[in-house]
DNA sequence: GTTCGAGTTCACATGCTAGC
DNA sequence: GCTAGCATGTGAACTCGAAC
């Protein structure tokens, strides 16, 4: 059941994570503070829920005043913690949350490149979700799996390394492409200064690039406007102190009609943010035949040695 | 062909000031 | 009171050449 290419791209993302400095770091306080949260003998409500914590959380490693040390690592902090979760939340589904954009099949970075006359603009992805098609190749065990590309070549779902062949997933990505569907999460710590950067792109997506301008979304023959569903959300904490958000401020406002929507690490709050834990049934509902049986199937496949260990949240 | 290390580039958030 | 814009040091990703 964990061994498909989704649930292989879901191990490396996830691993991908814990190898960086920062992750590490933060997750040496965060785990405690997750589990205590959680309690002993939690369920799938408890971990969907963690959602509303995820403020909460990311601040125990805040520090007061501005350190630069801080600074940097904050944003990449926080990313690595939604991404965390969205995939810890989507185990068992074919939605796979992507930080590191090398991860994510070449057809549809591809397909979410901005380009600026003859300048492929980075696309401002921090996190990619990608929704794999509901066909057998998405599904069944790799073992059972023979893909071959089109010059009928048997291609690999492992390497030599045992690692998920990016090779095969490009061409199952080119293949399936008008089958797929994309979500772009940008996530942002502080919300008053950042909220223009996803309004304006998610306006670029949206009109589907400005061909007068010479602003085009898309390359190499794939685009956006031919997947299944695109979405591009927000997703900050918010780290700004003493702030009382108001559906009539700017920074809200800016964020409120993206085709994601807007969401932060804390309970829903009416016409200001939605808690993260609606991302889901808001935006990726293809991908799932529930949110709820996903997790409750995978708890006990979370313990040591088992196969969602890499999660390391017991 | 592969691995390693040095150098380069980019993205990151807060506290502050200026302007309205 | 609200908003925009700036300066700042560090971490991670990326590039490229040297060594094997």
């Amino acid at each position: 059941m964990y061994n498909n290419i989704p649930e292989l791209l879901r191990k490396e993302a996830v691993q991908r994570l814990f190898a960086t400095n920062t992750f590490n770091n933060s997750w040496i306080i965060w785990k405690p503070e997750i589990q205590r949260i959680l309690g002993d003998n939690f369920d799938e409500n408890a971990l969907l829920n963690l959602g509303d914590f995820l403020t909460q959380i990311f601040r125990t490693t805040g520090t007061s005043g501005r350190g630069q040390g801080e600074l940097s690592g904050g944003g990449a902090a926080w990313e690595s913690l939604i991404c965390w979760y969205i995939n810890l939340c989507t185990v068992g589904s074919r939605i796979v949350a992507v930080k590191k954009m090398s991860l994510v099949p070449e057809p549809i970075r591809d397909a979410i490149t901005v380009n600026y006359g003859n300048f492929g603009c980075n696309t401002e992805s921090d996190i990619t979700i990608l929704i794999f098609p509901n066909l057998p190749e998405y599904t069944q065990d790799i073992n059972t799996l023979n893909i071959q590309n089109n010059q009928n070549q048997e291609l690999p779902v492992l390497n030599r390394n045992g690692k998920l062949n990016l090779n095969a997933l490009n061409f199952l990505a080119s293949r399936d492409f008008q089958q797929y569907e994309i979500g772009i999460i940008q996530c942002k710590t502080n919300w008053n200064d950042n909220a223009q950067i996803p309004m304006l792109w998610d306006m670029i997506y949206s009109a589907g690039g400005f061909r007068g301008r010479n602003i085009t979304i898309g390359k190499n023959g794939y685009s956006i406007q031919n997947i299944h569903q695109f979405t591009y959300s927000f997703v900050t904490v918010p780290s700004n102190q003493n702030q009382n958000y108001s559906s009539n401020q700017v920074a809200v406002k800016r964020v409120t009609n993206l085709s994601g929507g807007n969401y932060w690490g804390q309970p829903t709050e009416q016409h200001v943010a939605k808690s993260i834990k609606e991302i889901f049934t808001n935006n990726f509902n293809n991908g799932t035949s529930g949110i709820r049986n996903g997790i409750r199937n995978a708890i006990p496949k979370f313990n040591p040695n088992q196969v969602l260990s890499y999660f390391d949240i017991i």
